[in-house]
DNA sequence: CCGCATCCCATGTGATACTG
DNA sequence: CAGTATCACATGGGATGCGG
Protein backbone atom coordinates (compact mmCIF):
# COMPACT_ATOMS: atom_id res chain seq x y z
CA UNK A 1 0.00 0.00 0.00
CA UNK A 2 3.39 2.38 0.31
CA UNK A 3 3.15 2.95 -3.29
CA UNK A 4 -0.81 4.06 -3.13
CA UNK A 5 -0.09 6.08 0.15
CA UNK A 6 -0.92 10.12 -0.53
CA UNK A 7 2.04 10.86 1.96
CA UNK A 8 -0.07 12.86 4.44
CA UNK A 9 -0.82 12.77 7.51
CA UNK A 10 -4.49 15.04 7.35
CA UNK A 11 -7.56 13.92 8.24
CA UNK A 12 -9.44 13.89 4.55
CA UNK A 13 -6.25 12.02 3.42
CA UNK A 14 -6.96 8.99 6.16
CA UNK A 15 -10.67 9.02 4.90
CA UNK A 16 -9.68 8.67 1.51
CA UNK A 17 -7.14 5.50 2.47
CA UNK A 18 -10.17 3.86 4.55
CA UNK A 19 -13.33 4.46 2.26
CA UNK A 20 -11.64 6.61 -0.85
CA UNK A 21 -11.52 3.61 -3.26
CA UNK A 22 -13.81 2.78 -6.23
CA UNK A 23 -17.33 0.89 -4.76
CA UNK A 24 -16.28 1.53 -1.18
CA UNK A 25 -18.30 4.05 -0.34
CA UNK A 26 -21.53 2.54 -1.94
CA UNK A 27 -21.06 -0.61 0.07
CA UNK A 28 -21.34 1.67 3.21
CA UNK A 29 -24.30 3.46 1.59
CA UNK A 30 -26.12 0.19 1.18
CA UNK A 31 -25.33 -0.75 4.85
CA UNK A 32 -26.51 2.39 6.31
CA UNK A 33 -29.64 1.14 5.28
CA UNK A 34 -29.26 -2.37 7.16
CA UNK A 35 -27.19 -5.27 7.30
CA UNK A 36 -26.45 -7.07 4.20
CA UNK A 37 -25.47 -10.41 2.91
CA UNK A 38 -22.73 -10.86 0.06
CA UNK A 39 -25.21 -11.39 -2.38
CA UNK A 40 -27.49 -8.57 -1.69
CA UNK A 41 -24.18 -6.09 -1.83
CA UNK A 42 -23.68 -7.91 -5.45
CA UNK A 43 -26.68 -7.27 -6.30
CA UNK A 44 -27.33 -3.92 -5.62
CA UNK A 45 -24.20 -3.06 -6.78
CA UNK A 46 -25.08 -4.91 -9.78
CA UNK A 47 -21.79 -3.90 -11.66
CA UNK A 48 -19.47 -5.02 -8.95
CA UNK A 49 -17.18 -7.67 -9.84
CA UNK A 50 -16.94 -10.45 -7.22
CA UNK A 51 -12.81 -9.79 -6.86
CA UNK A 52 -13.61 -6.26 -6.34
CA UNK A 53 -16.63 -6.79 -3.85
CA UNK A 54 -14.97 -9.43 -1.74
CA UNK A 55 -11.51 -7.45 -2.08
CA UNK A 56 -13.49 -4.08 -0.04
CA UNK A 57 -15.55 -5.87 2.20
CA UNK A 58 -11.98 -7.07 3.61
CA UNK A 59 -10.28 -3.92 3.50
CA UNK A 60 -13.11 -2.04 5.04
CA UNK A 61 -13.27 -4.83 7.69
CA UNK A 62 -9.16 -4.09 7.99
CA UNK A 63 -10.60 -0.34 8.74
CA UNK A 64 -12.87 -0.47 11.03
CA UNK A 65 -15.61 0.38 8.95
CA UNK A 66 -17.61 -2.66 8.58
CA UNK A 67 -17.48 -6.19 10.30
CA UNK A 68 -18.81 -9.76 9.60
CA UNK A 69 -21.57 -11.20 11.80
CA UNK A 70 -22.94 -14.71 11.20
CA UNK A 71 -26.49 -14.72 11.44
CA UNK A 72 -27.92 -18.33 12.57
CA UNK A 73 -26.06 -19.98 9.70
CA UNK A 74 -25.31 -16.65 6.91
CA UNK A 75 -23.17 -14.02 6.82
CA UNK A 76 -24.19 -10.22 6.83
CA UNK A 77 -21.84 -7.19 6.94
CA UNK A 78 -22.79 -3.87 9.02
CA UNK A 79 -21.76 -1.29 9.73
CA UNK A 80 -19.76 -0.73 12.89
CA UNK A 81 -20.79 2.35 15.03
CA UNK A 82 -17.64 3.82 13.51
CA UNK A 83 -18.67 3.34 9.95
CA UNK A 84 -22.39 4.57 10.89
CA UNK A 85 -20.83 7.82 11.49
CA UNK A 86 -19.84 8.15 7.96
CA UNK A 87 -23.87 8.63 7.37
CA UNK A 88 -23.98 12.25 7.66
CA UNK A 89 -21.09 12.61 5.67
CA UNK A 90 -23.01 10.41 2.60
CA UNK A 91 -26.11 12.47 3.03
CA UNK A 92 -24.20 15.50 2.34
CA UNK A 93 -22.40 14.30 -0.46
CA UNK A 94 -25.41 12.48 -1.68
CA UNK A 95 -26.89 16.04 -1.54
CA UNK A 96 -24.32 17.18 -3.25
CA UNK A 97 -23.91 15.21 -6.17
CA UNK A 98 -28.04 15.17 -6.71
CA UNK A 99 -27.60 18.46 -8.16
CA UNK A 100 -25.54 17.84 -11.09
CA UNK A 101 -27.68 14.66 -11.71
CA UNK A 102 -28.41 15.30 -15.70
CA UNK A 103 -30.84 12.72 -17.12
CA UNK A 104 -30.48 9.15 -16.43
CA UNK A 105 -28.70 7.12 -18.70
CA UNK A 106 -30.38 4.23 -20.40
CA UNK A 107 -28.53 1.46 -18.65
CA UNK A 108 -28.44 3.49 -15.14
CA UNK A 109 -31.01 1.97 -12.73
CA UNK A 110 -32.17 2.88 -9.41
CA UNK A 111 -32.16 0.22 -6.54
CA UNK A 112 -33.92 0.19 -3.32
CA UNK A 113 -30.84 1.09 -1.00
CA UNK A 114 -29.70 3.76 -3.41
CA UNK A 115 -33.41 5.01 -3.30
CA UNK A 116 -33.83 4.09 0.36
CA UNK A 117 -30.46 7.05 1.11
CA UNK A 118 -31.57 9.18 -1.43
CA UNK A 119 -35.19 9.57 -0.27
CA UNK A 120 -33.44 10.15 3.72
CA UNK A 121 -31.45 13.07 1.86
CA UNK A 122 -34.70 14.08 0.32
CA UNK A 123 -36.80 14.04 3.18
CA UNK A 124 -38.02 17.52 4.34
CA UNK A 125 -39.37 16.63 7.73
CA UNK A 126 -40.57 20.09 8.82
CA UNK A 127 -42.90 19.83 5.92
CA UNK A 128 -44.07 16.52 6.33
CA UNK A 129 -45.11 17.41 9.89
CA UNK A 130 -47.52 19.43 8.16
CA UNK A 131 -49.74 16.95 6.42
CA UNK A 132 -51.35 13.92 6.82
CA UNK A 133 -49.58 10.60 7.48
CA UNK A 134 -48.92 8.78 4.34
CA UNK A 135 -47.65 5.74 3.20
CA UNK A 136 -46.58 4.92 -0.47
CA UNK A 137 -45.39 1.97 -1.62
CA UNK A 138 -43.08 2.37 -4.86
CA UNK A 139 -41.90 -0.29 -7.21
CA UNK A 140 -38.65 -0.10 -8.61
CA UNK A 141 -39.00 -3.27 -11.48
CA UNK A 142 -39.07 -5.75 -9.11
CA UNK A 143 -38.43 -4.23 -6.04
CA UNK A 144 -40.99 -2.90 -3.73
CA UNK A 145 -39.74 0.04 -1.08
CA UNK A 146 -42.43 1.19 1.52
CA UNK A 147 -42.55 4.72 2.37
CA UNK A 148 -44.34 6.09 5.76
CA UNK A 149 -44.15 9.11 6.65
CA UNK A 150 -45.92 10.27 10.13
CA UNK A 151 -45.51 13.78 10.84
CA UNK A 152 -41.88 14.42 11.16
CA UNK A 153 -40.88 11.16 11.24
CA UNK A 154 -39.99 8.28 8.27
CA UNK A 155 -39.69 5.01 8.07
CA UNK A 156 -38.58 3.33 5.05
CA UNK A 157 -38.55 -0.41 4.32
CA UNK A 158 -37.71 -2.95 1.87
CA UNK A 159 -41.18 -5.11 2.09
CA UNK A 160 -45.11 -4.91 0.84
CA UNK A 161 -47.81 -3.14 2.27
CA UNK A 162 -50.74 -1.20 2.87
CA UNK A 163 -50.32 2.02 0.89
CA UNK A 164 -52.05 5.37 0.36
CA UNK A 165 -50.65 5.39 -2.94
CA UNK A 166 -48.81 2.45 -4.94
CA UNK A 167 -46.74 3.38 -8.01
CA UNK A 168 -43.99 1.97 -10.31
CA UNK A 169 -41.53 4.31 -11.04
CA UNK A 170 -37.97 4.46 -12.58
CA UNK A 171 -34.42 6.65 -12.55
CA UNK A 172 -37.10 9.84 -13.59
CA UNK A 173 -38.45 9.31 -10.32
CA UNK A 174 -35.57 11.68 -9.15
CA UNK A 175 -36.69 14.84 -11.27
CA UNK A 176 -40.01 14.69 -9.34
CA UNK A 177 -37.50 14.87 -6.47
CA UNK A 178 -35.86 17.57 -7.87
CA UNK A 179 -38.97 19.76 -9.06
CA UNK A 180 -37.79 19.62 -12.40
CA UNK A 181 -41.18 17.38 -13.59
CA UNK A 182 -44.36 18.24 -11.98
CA UNK A 183 -46.50 15.49 -10.23
CA UNK A 184 -49.07 15.33 -13.33
CA UNK A 185 -46.89 15.27 -15.71
CA UNK A 186 -45.02 12.88 -14.44
CA UNK A 187 -47.77 10.34 -14.67
CA UNK A 188 -49.16 11.86 -17.98
CA UNK A 189 -45.49 10.99 -19.61
CA UNK A 190 -45.35 7.88 -18.01
CA UNK A 191 -42.14 8.35 -15.55
CA UNK A 192 -44.23 7.27 -12.67
CA UNK A 193 -47.33 4.56 -13.17
CA UNK A 194 -49.86 4.71 -10.47
CA UNK A 195 -51.13 1.32 -9.64
CA UNK A 196 -53.36 2.03 -6.76
CA UNK A 197 -54.85 4.93 -5.41
CA UNK A 198 -55.16 8.78 -5.94
CA UNK A 199 -52.20 9.85 -8.36
CA UNK A 200 -52.70 13.55 -6.90
CA UNK A 201 -50.85 11.87 -3.82
CA UNK A 202 -47.98 12.28 -5.76
CA UNK A 203 -48.12 15.90 -5.49
CA UNK A 204 -47.49 15.23 -1.75
CA UNK A 205 -44.54 12.88 -1.96
CA UNK A 206 -43.19 15.47 -4.25
CA UNK A 207 -43.57 18.33 -1.70
CA UNK A 208 -42.28 15.81 1.39
CA UNK A 209 -39.20 14.16 -0.48
CA UNK A 210 -37.40 17.34 -2.52
CA UNK A 211 -33.93 18.39 -3.11
CA UNK A 212 -33.04 21.22 -5.14
CA UNK A 213 -31.09 20.69 -8.43
CA UNK B 1 -16.18 6.08 -18.94
CA UNK B 2 -18.98 3.73 -19.75
CA UNK B 3 -17.20 0.28 -18.68
CA UNK B 4 -16.12 2.93 -15.31
CA UNK B 5 -19.56 4.15 -14.62
CA UNK B 6 -21.31 2.83 -11.60
CA UNK B 7 -24.97 1.87 -13.43
CA UNK B 8 -26.73 3.56 -10.85
CA UNK B 9 -29.01 6.95 -11.18
CA UNK B 10 -28.51 7.92 -7.55
CA UNK B 11 -26.71 11.05 -5.53
CA UNK B 12 -24.20 9.52 -4.11
CA UNK B 13 -22.83 7.63 -7.17
CA UNK B 14 -22.92 10.62 -9.07
CA UNK B 15 -20.83 12.78 -6.95
CA UNK B 16 -18.42 9.61 -6.52
CA UNK B 17 -18.03 10.24 -10.88
CA UNK B 18 -17.62 13.56 -10.33
CA UNK B 19 -15.28 14.08 -7.59
CA UNK B 20 -14.77 10.23 -6.43
CA UNK B 21 -11.27 9.18 -8.34
CA UNK B 22 -8.30 9.50 -6.45
CA UNK B 23 -6.29 12.52 -5.97
CA UNK B 24 -9.26 14.51 -6.78
CA UNK B 25 -11.18 15.45 -3.54
CA UNK B 26 -7.32 16.49 -2.63
CA UNK B 27 -7.16 19.02 -5.21
CA UNK B 28 -10.74 20.42 -3.94
CA UNK B 29 -9.45 20.61 -0.46
CA UNK B 30 -6.27 22.64 -1.42
CA UNK B 31 -8.36 24.81 -3.94
CA UNK B 32 -10.99 25.38 -1.00
CA UNK B 33 -7.98 27.09 0.92
CA UNK B 34 -7.95 29.61 -2.46
CA UNK B 35 -7.28 29.72 -5.76
CA UNK B 36 -4.03 27.70 -6.67
CA UNK B 37 -1.43 27.54 -9.53
CA UNK B 38 -0.50 24.38 -11.11
CA UNK B 39 3.11 24.12 -9.43
CA UNK B 40 1.75 25.28 -6.20
CA UNK B 41 -0.88 22.08 -6.41
CA UNK B 42 1.42 19.61 -7.61
CA UNK B 43 3.66 21.09 -4.34
CA UNK B 44 1.13 20.35 -2.14
CA UNK B 45 0.15 17.06 -3.36
CA UNK B 46 3.55 16.54 -3.54
CA UNK B 47 3.46 12.65 -4.36
CA UNK B 48 1.09 13.29 -7.15
CA UNK B 49 2.31 12.38 -10.57
CA UNK B 50 2.14 15.57 -13.24
CA UNK B 51 -0.04 13.81 -15.60
CA UNK B 52 -2.34 12.37 -13.03
CA UNK B 53 -2.53 15.95 -12.09
CA UNK B 54 -3.33 17.70 -15.51
CA UNK B 55 -6.05 14.77 -16.19
CA UNK B 56 -7.31 15.66 -12.38
CA UNK B 57 -7.30 19.27 -13.41
CA UNK B 58 -9.13 18.19 -16.72
CA UNK B 59 -11.63 16.60 -15.22
CA UNK B 60 -12.78 18.46 -12.69
CA UNK B 61 -13.34 21.18 -14.86
CA UNK B 62 -15.22 19.66 -17.09
CA UNK B 63 -17.49 18.17 -13.88
CA UNK B 64 -17.98 22.05 -13.61
CA UNK B 65 -16.06 21.52 -10.02
CA UNK B 66 -13.13 23.83 -10.66
CA UNK B 67 -12.50 26.68 -13.52
CA UNK B 68 -9.46 27.83 -14.77
CA UNK B 69 -9.02 31.48 -14.76
CA UNK B 70 -6.21 33.68 -16.32
CA UNK B 71 -4.82 35.99 -13.48
CA UNK B 72 -2.38 38.36 -14.65
CA UNK B 73 -0.54 36.39 -17.12
CA UNK B 74 -0.10 33.09 -14.55
CA UNK B 75 -2.71 30.33 -14.53
CA UNK B 76 -4.64 29.67 -11.32
CA UNK B 77 -7.62 27.24 -10.56
CA UNK B 78 -10.18 27.80 -8.39
CA UNK B 79 -13.14 26.66 -7.58
CA UNK B 80 -16.57 27.06 -8.72
CA UNK B 81 -19.77 27.96 -6.67
CA UNK B 82 -21.03 24.39 -7.02
CA UNK B 83 -17.26 22.87 -5.89
CA UNK B 84 -17.38 25.23 -2.87
CA UNK B 85 -20.20 23.56 -1.83
CA UNK B 86 -18.42 20.24 -1.26
CA UNK B 87 -16.54 22.45 1.90
CA UNK B 88 -18.84 20.86 4.54
CA UNK B 89 -18.81 17.49 2.92
CA UNK B 90 -15.19 17.77 3.17
CA UNK B 91 -15.32 19.31 6.47
CA UNK B 92 -16.99 16.09 7.64
CA UNK B 93 -15.01 13.55 5.56
CA UNK B 94 -12.15 15.21 7.16
CA UNK B 95 -13.35 15.16 10.53
CA UNK B 96 -14.24 11.88 10.20
CA UNK B 97 -11.14 10.34 9.30
CA UNK B 98 -8.94 12.25 11.79
CA UNK B 99 -10.67 9.93 14.30
CA UNK B 100 -8.54 7.04 12.74
CA UNK B 101 -5.28 8.93 12.53
CA UNK B 102 -2.76 6.65 14.25
CA UNK B 103 0.68 7.52 14.77
CA UNK B 104 2.24 9.11 11.81
CA UNK B 105 4.19 7.46 8.90
CA UNK B 106 7.83 8.32 8.44
CA UNK B 107 7.11 9.40 5.20
CA UNK B 108 4.15 11.27 6.18
CA UNK B 109 3.92 15.06 6.09
CA UNK B 110 1.49 17.55 6.71
CA UNK B 111 1.35 20.35 3.64
CA UNK B 112 -0.18 24.32 5.10
CA UNK B 113 -3.05 23.59 3.14
CA UNK B 114 -4.14 20.42 4.60
CA UNK B 115 -3.45 22.15 8.02
CA UNK B 116 -5.67 25.03 7.17
CA UNK B 117 -8.54 22.72 6.65
CA UNK B 118 -7.49 20.05 9.41
CA UNK B 119 -7.73 23.48 11.60
CA UNK B 120 -10.60 24.67 9.79
CA UNK B 121 -12.24 21.46 11.17
CA UNK B 122 -10.67 21.39 14.27
CA UNK B 123 -11.64 25.35 15.39
CA UNK B 124 -14.65 25.44 18.20
CA UNK B 125 -15.81 28.75 17.91
CA UNK B 126 -17.45 28.84 21.22
CA UNK B 127 -14.48 27.89 23.03
CA UNK B 128 -12.36 30.52 21.48
CA UNK B 129 -14.97 33.14 22.03
CA UNK B 130 -14.21 32.59 26.11
CA UNK B 131 -10.39 33.09 25.25
CA UNK B 132 -8.33 36.44 25.07
CA UNK B 133 -7.63 36.55 21.18
CA UNK B 134 -4.59 34.94 20.25
CA UNK B 135 -2.64 35.03 17.05
CA UNK B 136 -0.49 31.26 16.16
CA UNK B 137 2.31 31.25 13.48
CA UNK B 138 3.33 27.46 13.05
CA UNK B 139 5.92 26.54 10.92
CA UNK B 140 5.54 23.03 9.37
CA UNK B 141 9.03 22.48 7.74
CA UNK B 142 10.02 25.59 5.34
CA UNK B 143 6.43 26.99 5.13
CA UNK B 144 4.49 29.02 7.93
CA UNK B 145 1.05 29.70 8.77
CA UNK B 146 -0.56 32.45 10.34
CA UNK B 147 -3.45 31.29 12.70
CA UNK B 148 -5.32 34.46 14.16
CA UNK B 149 -8.42 33.96 16.60
CA UNK B 150 -10.65 36.56 17.71
CA UNK B 151 -13.61 35.43 19.65
CA UNK B 152 -15.65 33.08 17.03
CA UNK B 153 -13.88 33.95 14.45
CA UNK B 154 -10.78 31.94 12.64
CA UNK B 155 -8.52 33.80 10.30
CA UNK B 156 -6.31 31.59 8.36
CA UNK B 157 -2.76 32.51 6.45
CA UNK B 158 -0.38 31.75 4.54
CA UNK B 159 2.29 33.95 5.24
CA UNK B 160 4.36 35.56 7.77
CA UNK B 161 3.63 37.95 10.46
CA UNK B 162 3.37 39.13 14.31
CA UNK B 163 2.34 36.25 16.85
CA UNK B 164 1.83 35.46 20.69
CA UNK B 165 3.25 32.23 20.14
CA UNK B 166 5.32 31.32 17.39
CA UNK B 167 6.39 27.48 17.03
CA UNK B 168 7.63 24.60 14.65
CA UNK B 169 5.62 20.98 14.43
CA UNK B 170 5.50 18.17 12.73
CA UNK B 171 2.53 15.58 11.85
CA UNK B 172 2.73 14.60 15.46
CA UNK B 173 0.61 18.07 16.22
CA UNK B 174 -2.19 16.38 15.26
CA UNK B 175 -2.08 14.36 18.80
CA UNK B 176 -1.99 17.73 20.71
CA UNK B 177 -5.40 18.67 18.64
CA UNK B 178 -6.78 15.07 19.81
CA UNK B 179 -5.90 15.86 22.84
CA UNK B 180 -3.77 12.47 23.33
CA UNK B 181 -0.73 14.52 23.87
CA UNK B 182 -0.86 17.79 26.71
CA UNK B 183 0.63 20.66 25.43
CA UNK B 184 3.73 20.56 27.66
CA UNK B 185 4.72 16.74 26.69
CA UNK B 186 4.88 17.65 23.13
CA UNK B 187 7.20 20.88 24.11
CA UNK B 188 9.43 18.05 26.57
CA UNK B 189 9.51 15.53 23.82
CA UNK B 190 10.14 17.71 20.78
CA UNK B 191 7.20 17.16 18.89
CA UNK B 192 6.35 21.36 19.32
CA UNK B 193 9.25 23.42 19.30
CA UNK B 194 8.67 26.78 20.51
CA UNK B 195 10.48 29.39 19.01
CA UNK B 196 9.13 32.78 20.22
CA UNK B 197 6.35 33.41 23.00
CA UNK B 198 5.25 31.53 25.79
CA UNK B 199 4.76 27.97 25.44
CA UNK B 200 2.03 27.72 28.01
CA UNK B 201 0.21 29.40 24.82
CA UNK B 202 -0.39 26.01 23.48
CA UNK B 203 -2.70 24.60 25.55
CA UNK B 204 -4.55 27.44 24.68
CA UNK B 205 -4.12 26.49 21.19
CA UNK B 206 -5.13 23.08 22.12
CA UNK B 207 -8.15 23.94 23.51
CA UNK B 208 -9.44 26.21 20.82
CA UNK B 209 -9.04 23.16 18.63
CA UNK B 210 -10.18 20.47 19.29
CA UNK B 211 -11.45 16.90 17.82
CA UNK B 212 -11.81 13.89 19.90
CA UNK B 213 -9.99 10.75 18.40
C1' DC C 1 -27.22 -21.88 -4.52
C1' DC C 2 -23.95 -18.59 -1.76
C1' DG C 3 -19.57 -16.79 -0.92
C1' DC C 4 -15.96 -16.06 -2.65
C1' DA C 5 -11.20 -17.11 -5.73
C1' DT C 6 -8.92 -17.22 -10.29
C1' DC C 7 -7.92 -15.78 -14.97
C1' DC C 8 -7.25 -12.53 -18.44
C1' DC C 9 -7.31 -8.25 -20.53
C1' DA C 10 -8.51 -3.19 -20.69
C1' DT C 11 -7.68 0.82 -18.27
C1' DG C 12 -5.90 3.80 -14.76
C1' DT C 13 -1.91 5.04 -12.15
C1' DG C 14 2.92 6.27 -11.15
C1' DA C 15 7.74 7.56 -12.21
C1' DT C 16 10.48 9.77 -15.33
C1' DA C 17 11.59 12.39 -19.18
C1' DC C 18 10.55 15.89 -22.23
C1' DT C 19 8.62 20.19 -24.67
C1' DG C 20 6.63 25.02 -25.62
C1' DC D 1 6.57 27.09 -15.19
C1' DA D 2 2.85 24.46 -16.98
C1' DG D 3 1.91 21.06 -18.64
C1' DT D 4 2.64 16.36 -22.37
C1' DA D 5 4.64 11.93 -23.70
C1' DT D 6 6.06 7.56 -22.72
C1' DC D 7 6.31 3.20 -20.62
C1' DA D 8 6.06 -0.28 -16.73
C1' DC D 9 2.95 -1.81 -13.64
C1' DA D 10 -1.01 -2.06 -10.45
C1' DT D 11 -5.86 -2.08 -10.24
C1' DG D 12 -10.44 -2.64 -12.02
C1' DG D 13 -13.76 -5.20 -14.93
C1' DG D 14 -15.96 -9.34 -16.71
C1' DA D 15 -16.30 -14.16 -17.13
C1' DT D 16 -15.78 -18.34 -15.04
C1' DG D 17 -14.70 -21.85 -11.55
C1' DC D 18 -15.25 -24.14 -7.23
C1' DG D 19 -15.81 -25.63 -2.52
C1' DG D 20 -19.12 -25.74 1.38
Amino acid sequence: MAARDYGQYCGLTQALELVGERWALLIVRDLLVGPRRYGELAEGLHRIPSNILAARLKDLQAAGVIRRAPRSRVIVYELTPYGRELEPVILAFGAWGFKALGDPRAEQIITPDSMTMDLRTAFRPQVAAGLPATAYAAHFGPAELLIRVDGPTLDLRREEGAADLTFAAGPGIHRVISGELAAEHAIATGVVTVLHGRGELLNRFASTFHLAA
